[in-house]
DNA sequence: TGACGGTAGCTCGTGTAACGTGGTAGTGGT
DNA sequence: ACCACTACCACGTTACACGAGCTACCGTCA
């Protein structure tokens, strides 16, 4: 079942990695673990660092180069002020098209039609 | 605020077409009407179309040429069994990463980390 | 008759996101 | 020297939303 999640899950990701980092800062390698846990088995490093990436580019992130015992260094990730106010605009949508879907199988057909 | 939408829709809008087809058959235009009224404001016929076309490769509807007084004829789309079992699906897949969405956002952090 | 506006349908191009595959590189253990 | 694990990155594919443009049917009003 979980195969087509895919195309739902755009846009939906990105959102998660900001309230990934808004909850604590992280790097890479262990948000896909998160994402993992809390069920997004599909979400792969291949989708994890391309949206890093793009969080970096739009200047919602603060970058640290951080060396670990194990492995390379890490890049960590902090939500910025900018960010935050893109996690905040995210959760916005959300519960707007959240609504609106409600609205359409509920049926509150309060008007015309 | 609207505008950067599109991303989180996808996958959905078609999720939308079926719940409105279930409710009632209808046809492109006045899908995009409905949609329109209950705020996806940026669904066009540009968007619907394809929707509805994928429908029927799919396999999900039954398309009826219906006359109309008013303008050309009508396409009216009708879901069938198929198409319930699909609607059925995509409200699985919905309320799945909705749950999930609720979990990383209230952070029930009841294991590690 | 001819121009317009609303109805109805379709096509194409663009942009963007998810994700699989594969590649590089640093570290510690054996 | 080898291997496993950690960490990051690049490339290509696929799929969708959406804008812009097109065709066509009908009734009304000039």
């Amino acid at each position: 079942m979980m195969d087509e999640l895919t195309e739902m899950l755009k846009g939906v990701l990105e959102g998660c990695v900001l309230q990934i980092l808004a909850h604590q800062e992280s790097y890479g390698y262990q948000i896909v673990k998160e994402l993992n846990r809390v069920g997004f088995t599909s979400a792969s490093d291949g989708t994890v660092y391309p949206i890093l990436m793009r969080l970096e580019k739009k200047n919602l992130v603060d970058v640290t180069k951080v060396r670990s015992e194990l492995g390379p260094p890490r890049k960590v990730y902090a939500l910025n002020a900018a960010g935050l106010r893109a996690l905040a605009s995210f959760w916005e949508r959300w519960e707007f098209i959240s609504s609106r879907l409600g609205m359409i199988k509920e049926r509150i057909d309060q008007n015309d039609r």
